[in-house]
DNA sequence: AGCAGATATTAGCCTAGGCTATGTTTTGGA
DNA sequence: TCCAAAACATAGCCTAGGCTAATATCTGCT
């Protein structure tokens, strides 16, 4: 589900920027209540995305890992391809938020080539 | 919400072409159960988008059919981006059927903006 | 006219994703 | 050391969107 990949994209960036994630942090950034976020959290446990170890934050399995790092891939290329079509960033990063989660792997290498395109017409 | 907007376009499709929307043609068109689709409708109905005659099929109200023309209208463009961008019909429609959702303004205008500059270089 | 089959509704259940309010537990600073 | 503040958990509630099974209603055909 979209929200899956959102917590586990938001808990491997939180880890690399800020060494651990804790839940505060990720119902802040994500503007959502922190009952919302333990909620959410227990059902990734569930579906083996992450871990906890209480007061020390949530860490990632294997899966998890695998997850957030296509998460991220596909993320950045939507938000690359939005900004060479010309919208601003705050606009490509807010659409591509919602958008990531609906573009098939025939689209992103779509998106991909008309990156390639435009770079060598430079 | 996604899930009225594609109800809406798709009542209003059927209207067109069938000259009638019933529900069990919504039903399978969305590949819903039936009584899904009552429970929808019956939001719909609150939410002042349609209205219903039993046994009658569904209609829309003018903020339906606003809702409706406005879907239909994005829906399209965003299908018409994805094709020029070298898509085939399937991945366009089966990917436009959920972008179509997330797509602001500025976004919608830069396809439209790039669908322009496409046209002209022909 | 009457009834079988199509169509629609209702009841009862479920999960995801939200919320607030109210505990617990941990931790760092005095 | 010890305790207030921060972090986390739990309880209780809600809506949207799904499902199946059972029931009701309509309609077209004979
Ligand atoms: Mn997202
Ligand atoms: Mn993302
Ligand atoms: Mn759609
Ligand atoms: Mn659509």
């Amino acid at each position: 589900m979209a929200v899956a990949e959102d917590y586990v994209e938001l808990v491997a960036d939180l880890l690399r920027e800020e060494g651990e994630a804790r839940s505060v942090d990720i119902a802040r950034r994500m503007g959502v209540a922190q009952a919302t976020v333990a909620a959410t959290v227990t059902r990734l446990q569930r579906d083996g995305l992450v871990a906890t170890k209480p007061y020390r934050g949530i860490f990632l399995t294997e899966a998890g890992q695998a997850m957030a790092s296509a998460a991220r891939e596909r993320h950045e290329l939507v938000v690359r391809f939005f900004l060479t079509l010309g919208l601003d960033r705050a606009t490509a990063e807010a659409d591509a938020e919602g958008v990531e989660h609906h573009v098939s792997e025939a689209t992103l290498e779509a998106f991909a080539r008309f990156l390639a395109e435009r770079k060598d017409m430079a």
